[in-house]
DNA sequence: CGATTCTTTGAAAACAGTCAATCTGTGTGG
DNA sequence: CCACACAGATTGACTGTTTTCAAAGAATCG
């Protein structure tokens, strides 16, 4: 069997393995079907694993000292979820990450990628642009968190991802942007 | 020459580059020094290099549209400053990169790095790892930001970079931290 | 339909920003 | 050595935005 169609894509966008690479990228990788609502990591556990998401949505947030859920990310179609700071420091993981629908994912451990991020350039190349991407995103996100009300980053959301909006609650929405449900309700009413 | 001393241990704290390739690494970065207030990047430039800090200190910032300065980044010693988003995006630069003491920097264009790259799985993964790290910085910082009032904002910073703290002053930290210098100042006189 | 889950609403309170004035320290030039 | 300018820090009164809490209202799913 051929490596996954969609992981297969997603490479090829940024670098350029070998068969010999992605044939072994395929041995390494295992398809998990996830059921809605539950999770691929939750805290106190060590994540062991990148998820490559080829069907289906997930979030990673946090509990915070009052008890609230606060959304760090989503994950969507063609992103890879985890938490590469539990990942990479061994450390115990603060996050929960759930499926949000009923979901498909490529699991590849830890382990694996390290043994195949030992002897091939192009998916060091692979993963370091996907990083270098991730954080670009991250960093625009806290320009725009610094830089905008509440409305506004309703509205921006709103117009960059019209149609993810239809695919979570807005409670949900609310915590990624940093706000109270109450408040982007009110938000939303207005005009 | 050697390869600088100071970045040549850098990279050997992620990767093993093999003497040949930290040569031509070597060969293709520049020393710059770099004036206190001076700017490595401004708004509306094409961002070209990365600067690895061998000495002295930067700020990342973007100005607003009430005209304020919000400030993204530091960056200090054995740390990469750069704007990734103009860099590998290929698009104009938002940001002023700025030197807040007289500083010392190895300069290397996007074009050396992108050879360098294209020849040396050890580099790649420097840079992977490296992106890796900052990414997750940033996720602390968000998950900080997400978390604490004003006033835990500015302990913790208060407590994790005390040295730090010396070195800028406090509308600078205010700004970093998402916060007015006069909201800052208050905090700060309590306790 | 019944039970959750999600969203809306309103009033009070907390938190942080704005603006303007003042204060402090530092370095510069006369 | 003094006077001055300037950058940075502080203070207070006022304003505004967002949160909190509690309750009620939709919507969705089994």
């Amino acid at each position: 069997m051929m490596i996954n169609k969609k992981l297969h894509n997603h490479i090829l966008q940024f670098a350029k393995p070998p068969k010999e690479e992605l044939e072994k990228l395929n041995q390494a990788i295992q398809l998990k079907t996830i059921k809605k609502k539950t999770f691929c990591l939750q805290k106190g556990q060590h994540c062991q694993h990148l998820y490559f998401v080829l069907k289906g949505c997930f979030r990673s947030y946090f509990i915070n000292s009052k008890g609230t859920e606060k959304i760090l990310n989503f994950g969507i179609e063609n992103w890879w979820v985890s938490d590469f700071d539990s990942l990479s420091n061994t450390r115990t993981s603060d996050l929960y990450i759930q499926a949000l629908e009923d979901s498909e994912v490529l699991a590849l451990s830890k382990d694996s990628l390290d043994q195949l991020l030992n002897h091939s350039l192009e998916l060091n190349r692979y993963f370091r642009i996907l990083m270098e991407k991730v954080r670009i995103a991250d960093q625009r996100r806290m320009h725009y968190m610094f830089n905008l009300s509440g409305k506004e980053l309703y509205h921006l959301f709103l117009t960059h991802y019209p149609d993810f909006m239809q695919r979570i609650p807005l409670y949900m929405l609310a915590s990624y942007l940093g706000m109270t449900p109450e408040f982007l309700s009110k938000v939303r009413g207005q005009k």
